[in-house]
DNA sequence: CAGTATCCTATGGGATACTG
DNA sequence: CAGTATCCCATAGGATACTG
């Protein structure tokens, strides 16, 4: 069985979710970044859902998981490759949102910075 | 309030939606459509659904409804130019999903025909 | 033909607490 | 620090039937 109904569809699947888009910017900024950074960076995000969407993009292959397996867990994830090529779509969408988009209903800017 | 976290989520939040991008992509092609042209291209989306995301996308100001108001109900739908400054973005969200997600779990070929 | 209303289910995501 | 588990709620979307 077909997991996605088209290409839109699968793209789509794979960006949706409430923080992803910001997690994977974020990624791209700064080029890699901890748990816990990400959770402070990335406000309102509960610790549970971050964990979440984590794994689903590290699931789809737009994002690398690298456990430095030290006594203190350490974890920092990057992009891929993948996620890397991404990157340009997103500023689309961010720069469509900025020029079409009324500035009073935007919460915090974050892209034409 | 704002509405939207950011320029991300403003333009997610406009064409996320499981028939959305298709119902854009087919109007742009088609130039207009009628509601029940839209259900018969557009296969398993559902009367109510069809219905909903048709609002949302007119609320949005990304398509028009014209209503010819005859005694037999004639109703056709086509893109606004908001809706059409759209379509570069939609359409790097199908290359990208063509060229980086394997064909086979693509059900029905959408771009680059 | 186009649209609305009702009912139902699956899912996403928040709050919170627990584990190693 | 990083991750998992539980509980709970709001929303999206399907099936179906009804209206003008």
């Amino acid at each position: 069985m077909a997991k996605y109904l088209n290409e839109f569809d699968a793209t789509m699947q794979m960006i949706q979710g409430k923080w992803k888009i910001i997690i994977l910017y974020e990624l791209a900024e700064t080029g890699q970044g901890r748990f816990g950074e990400l959770q402070r960076h990335i406000q309102n995000v509960s610790h549970k859902t971050l964990a979440n969407q984590l794994r689903e993009l590290e699931t789809d292959g737009l994002i690398i998981r690298h456990d430095f397996k030290t006594a203190e867990p350490h974890v920092e994830y990057h992009l891929s490759e993948n996620g890397k090529s991404l990157i340009p779509i997103l500023d689309a969408i961010c720069t469509w949102g900025d020029t079409h988009v009324d500035h009073n209903l935007i919460e915090r800017s974050l892209c034409d910075e």
